[in-house]
DNA sequence: CCAAAGTTTGACCGATCGATCAAGTTTATT
DNA sequence: AATAAACTTGATCGATCGGTCAAACTTTGG
């Protein structure tokens, strides 16, 4: 049964204080290398800064991710699991209009919640995905291959508008995590210092209009 | 009348052989280093990949541009003015649903045309516009502020369904961008090696129509 | 034709980077 | 208690970075 494995991060359940310890290190080393990923880019993050907001000496730091890369590699998983697992709610049974209000407040959430996650993801893709390995044409594509079929459907059976179900998702995927990547710009022009919930919930009452009466759901 | 004024970059209109090499190579320089900043953000941008790109050593690059801060702010400001040089269709007195549609279709052919541009000032803005300096508190935000004017305006008179501006601002800037900035991606989803003339087409027109259609202008 | 100014370039500097090492400490096992 | 394994850390390495220097070369103006 082998109930000694090792669930990865923070599972921790009935561990010994070793494996609690260890749990505890490598979170906060993965929320500082998250961090310093966000503000400076792969390139210009340091391993010393990472160390440090982490409250651990750079050489432990290698202890526990031997490169660089790897730790960027680990960061940028917990990403794409993260960014993966929205839109559940795009499914042929589901009502359209209510589906996409669900994804764009989803989506908009996510931007609140976890803005540093969405800039390492974006900063990766500005640069060319040169370290996203093959996620984009394989995992990324059948997502949107399988939630593209539901859309299609939906447009069969008149219940929308016809679109392109891929350009729909960009440009969902674009309104939405702007609030995340964009934050500074958005802030700046509202006369913000940061983003306040109301501003947020204003982006997802705006986006979610806009696009249910474009796609004729409303 | 200073005839001899140099006009900055490129305009070596009547001059000797010295200014017209000068005015080649600094354009060398600030193509280079667009390329190069856009594909590997500031801090992982090298001078000496600048310089190799631009066809000169290092040290000459250097004598051009003093440090990598100023060649960095040279290539910035000329991304900021054809940023706002854009919307210009946005006027009271012009037709709602034509001004969004040549906004939105001159920001897609901004994002063809200029995505090395584009993707300099999304790196920018999401590692917290460390070098932007006061431009989105000052320039962008009267900009943003001059044409909400317009578009409540348009609300008031019952031409367009009532929206908060600044939001459908950055519900455009991102939908529009995204096909420059995250042009990997989107690339990928489609099944290409790069966008195809049609890509961007399509995107224009269901960006638009899903819009105008959003803001009851069709 | 000559001196001054402008331009080019190989060699080099200190700083910082990612990564390693070796010696230490702590914990788990028997 | 003893041994092994896991973990911690100051010191240090070679590589690369942005930037400089001084000596050469080229153009310009008188």
């Amino acid at each position: 049964m082998d109930l000694s494995l090792e669930s990865g991060d923070e599972a921790a359940a009935s561990a010994g204080p070793r494996e609690r310890a260890r749990a505890k290190i490598e979170a906060a080393i993965l929320s500082a290398a998250e961090a310093v990923f966000a503000e400076h880019g792969f390139s210009g993050a340091s391993m010393s800064e990472i160390a440090r907001r982490a409250g651990i000496p750079k050489p432990n730091l290698h202890y526990y991710c031997k490169t660089k890369e790897e730790l960027y590699q680990r960061v940028l998983r917990r990403i794409l699991d993260l960014w993966l697992g929205t839109a559940d709610e795009i499914q042929a049974d589901a009502d359209p209009a209510a589906a996409f209000s669900h994804y764009i407040a989803a989506k908009i959430d996510l931007a609140r919640r976890h803005p540093l996650a969405s800039r390492v993801f974006a900063n990766e893709l500005i640069h060319g995905a040169p370290r996203l390995g093959d996620f984009l044409e394989n995992e990324l594509q059948a997502w949107v291959a399988k939630k593209s079929k539901v859309i299609d459907g939906w447009v069969k059976t008149g219940k929308m508008h016809p679109v392109d179900p891929r350009h729909l998702f960009f440009m969902l995927w674009a309104a939405t995590q702007t609030y995340a990547d964009f934050a500074v710009q958005i802030a700046a022009v509202l006369g913000r210092k940061s983003l306040k919930p109301a501003d947020y919930d204003r982006a997802a009452r705006q986006t979610t209009e806009i696009v249910l009466r474009g796609l004729g759901l409303q």
